[in-house]
DNA sequence: TAACTATTTAGCTAATTAGTTAAACAAAGT
DNA sequence: ACTTTGTTTAACTAATTAGCTAAATAGTTA
């Protein structure tokens, strides 16, 4: 659960989470919207995979990015639980 | 917004969080908590304060700190509503 | 198999971070 | 005013992180 929440302490992985929201991408689609290079990009996606936030498929020459949202939702959403009032 | 989710990056930090989510407590008390020196759990909390996850009022020798769940709740929740289906 | 494209890995650097101890500051009691 | 107690600030260090470029890997196509 640390992994995540250290994963979304970073914004350029938060935005690339929101990227995702809206359809997989392959990683070069993804290195697009940023500045940095293509390296750096495919290490943060390596850290969303690490806290599994978000998946890869091989699809011949691409990565297919995509997010998961369950996990994503039922971390934090668990977490939050924590600090409900009662 | 991006200092929320640093503030939660860490674990130390979070836990801070869970212990001031029972009740309000000094400066020290949290700091018995943890294994790690007084002015590094000083440091974290200055940290939270920054993202206005905690506040701290001056009571006589002490500075007792609270949780400000309203600003957990709404900046965590107000991320994850991005990442609603629809 | 050679050339090309997409992506990752390796090796490096600069910046940031979490911790340390020692010193400073603030409030209270004697 | 001096001492004690609680906390923060300063100065430093070690570890981690985010970035870079160059090289390697993997898949496709000619």
């Amino acid at each position: 659960m640390g992994g995540v929440f250290k994963a979304l302490g970073d914004p350029t992985r938060r935005e690339i989470l929101s990227l995702l929201r809206d359809r997989d991408r392959s990683a070069g689609e993804i290195a697009e919207h940023f500045e940095i290079s293509k390296p750096a990009i495919s290490k943060h996606l390596d850290i969303l995979k690490e806290a599994e936030l978000v998946s890869a498929e091989k699809q011949g020459l691409y990565r297919i990015y995509s997010i998961n949202l369950t996990v994503l939702q039922e971390t934090v959403s668990g977490f939050m639980d924590l600090f409900e009032k009662e």
